[in-house]
DNA sequence: CCGATGCGAGAGCAGTGCTCTCATCTGTGA
DNA sequence: TCACAGATGAGAGCACTGCTCTCGCATCGG
């Protein structure tokens, strides 16, 4: 495992990225469903079991692309964050939503790929693991400095009501331990032991039921304005989750 | 078209029902993407071939099942929705939800098949008309006439700014004219303006994103008690539409 | 009763994922 | 430097798919 490899590992990596791009060029042209090896191999030039060398399966290479998906989706939200810095919580929040909704609408097949039915169900370990919590621990990140204890408001539930309840402080155990891995720095500034679970729990499926709904088509011929409409209920989940917009609301600028 | 058809049109009818039958335990089996023409004619004791007399393609098939699939969620929502209608408006969106919940967990391709990634891209008519909008409809008409004016509280926006966006009013609108051939009833007591965007537009692709993330494994690993997990998480939903849940929360039967 | 129509069977086409074998080409150790 | 092992590509082939077409047979309506 030399930096400089030899001659055939590095044509073999230029083939492997090869076949990848154009099996992304195919998933943006026809979906998921419509990426075919043998096509794949034809644009390539080579006989379709040649391709067996490189990705195993159909389903390799697909687990390629929704790994690859991934982390082009966690760099956009980590990009927008980072250049978002300076400004409050909830803006930021916002911004990153949209960014994520802006991604989604540009790379729908992608989106899907990520956050849409299953292909088959068995790539689980690389969903959990790896690049897949990306984006949320952007949101969190973003989220779990900010909240006020006194912002707690988890539904108005009934007077003596626990804020959580025993199943859920079970799942925040397993999400704490989660992310003692993945970012441990998060882990000791959480504070309030519902924050975590408002902003990755909660906040983060419900901003992707949105984006989905919009992209799935759900919303078709009721939404116009998809980016308005995002912003304005991103800030709705971003009020919920205690942090504060700043004078001028969420902003307007994509 | 009278009501004793012939024998013909008896026959076919049966038939048509058979094929279905045979399709919806196939789908529960593989999946969408599994389903097969063929095989399901193998299983009918028929050839491919005869298939097609009655359903034009493969599609077509996928689409009454999609539409079949909606309206049993549709009903289910429904009866749910009928069944506690004495109790706090609150708690009986969180019935609603678990119940949706519920199905979805017992039929994951099918809720997929409504919910997930689209399948072509065509059916886009059959969603939005049809027997798509009952459960929406089930939530708005829990919703709508619950809500106190003073419960709006749309992320915390700063001063001055708009309940409403120009952008969503717009959908506003669009939505109202959808609604007034679909439900007339909730037209007139809808309420103030942002009600009706909180309900319909906003919680319910939510409480869609909630369900499919952990139906589509985005949480697993994470949540252990899905049921509880959704049923507190609606809760919060149900707080934001300004819905009360009365003494003893939202309850814990399923 | 007879023609029009509905319907099932079969063959066939173009495409798919995947496997196997066989030839060739290349990197490396002797 | 050379020969051998391993990597790579080509091709044929299998079982399957959706879908079309034709050809008979049954059935229904006039």
């Amino acid at each position: 495992m030399t930096v400089i490899r030899n001659a055939r590992a590095r044509a073999r990596a230029e083939v492997r990225a090869e076949i990848l791009t154009a099996a992304r060029a195919q998933l943006a042209r026809t979906g998921a469903e419509g990426i075919s090896l043998r096509a794949v191999a034809r644009e390539l030039g080579m006989v379709s079991s040649a391709l067996y060398r490189y990705f195993g399966s159909r389903d390799e290479l697909l687990t390629a692309l929704i790994v690859e998906a991934y982390d082009e989706l966690g760099e956009v939200a980590e990009r927008v964050a980072a250049a978002t810095a300076a400004e409050p919580a909830g803006r930021r929040w916002v911004a990153v939503a949209r960014a994520v909704r802006a991604w989604a609408v540009e790379h729908p097949h992608r989106y899907a790929l990520l956050f849409g039915t299953p292909v088959v169900g068995y790539e689980a370990p690389e969903r959990t693991v790896g690049p897949g919590p990306r984006v949320p621990i952007v949101l969190a990140r973003i989220a779990i400095p900010a909240p006020r204890a006194d912002a707690v408001d988890l539904g108005r539930l009934g007077a003596g009501e626990p804020v959580v309840g025993p199943a859920l402080a079970a799942d925040l155990a397993r999400l704490r331990t989660a992310l003692a891995e993945l970012a441990p720095d998060l882990l000791a500034a959480s504070g309030p032991p519902d924050v975590l679970l408002r902003a990755v729990l909660v906040a983060w499926p419900q901003l992707f039921g949105l984006i989905s709904f919009e992209l799935f088509g759900q919303l078709r011929g009721v939404v116009g304005d998809g980016d308005a409409f995002l912003a304005e209920a991103a800030a709705v989940l971003a009020g919920r989750a205690g942090l504060q917009l700043g004078p001028g609301g969420y902003g307007s600028q994509p």
